[in-house]
DNA sequence: GCCAACGTTGGC
DNA sequence: GCCAACGTTGGC
């Protein structure tokens, strides 16, 4: 099994949100390096860290689990969605999108700024000024790490 | 294939 | 709201 982070702003779709639909298809990612993760690595039953992100403390929130692995996102195909790529082809989709389903919020939000002071945390993309990936792999030692500091 | 322009992310 | 960082686009 393996562990993620992935992002999402509050304002927009919260870990509250996801604690009310219980699964959400996690569409709308259009940068390469998510979606290889999304399509080709993650697994049905590997465990995320959801993170909140562009808010007044950003850091980690919840724990969610992949329900499903990567599949086409047809929104890329739709010209009403907001993420509409015209240069996705249904036939040989572009954009993959994983189902996300919640598992239980933290019972504290591990700001961002605590995380950066771990020194076992040094190597995350996540502490790295200007990290914009959205969705990223977490080591087991990360994972057992930051666990431990709720 | 280079690189300037542009758009987006996201902390602060 | 500002702006640094970074990814993408497109002219050449």
């Amino acid at each position: 099994m393996q562990y993620w982070l992935m992002k999402s702003e509050p304002d927009v779709f919260g870990i509250d949100d996801l604690q009310k639909v219980s699964i959400e298809p996690w569409d709308g990612v259009r940068n390469y390096q998510a979606r290889n993760m999304m399509r080709d690595l993650m697994q049905v039953g590997d465990q995320v860290f959801f993170y909140h992100s562009n808010c007044e403390v950003p850091g980690i929130v919840g724990i969610a689990s992949i329900a499903t692995k990567g599949y086409p996102d047809d929104t890329a195909c739709n010209p009403e969605a907001k993420y509409f790529d015209p240069k996705s082809d249904p036939q040989n989709p572009r954009w993959y999108r994983v189902d996300v389903q919640f598992v239980r919020k933290l019972t504290r939000t591990i700001s961002l700024h605590e995380l950066r002071e771990q020194a076992a945390l040094q190597d995350m993309p996540l502490v790295r000024k200007g990290c914009r990936l959205s969705v990223m792999p977490v080591s087991t030692t990360e994972w057992q790490a930051i666990l431990d500091l709720e």
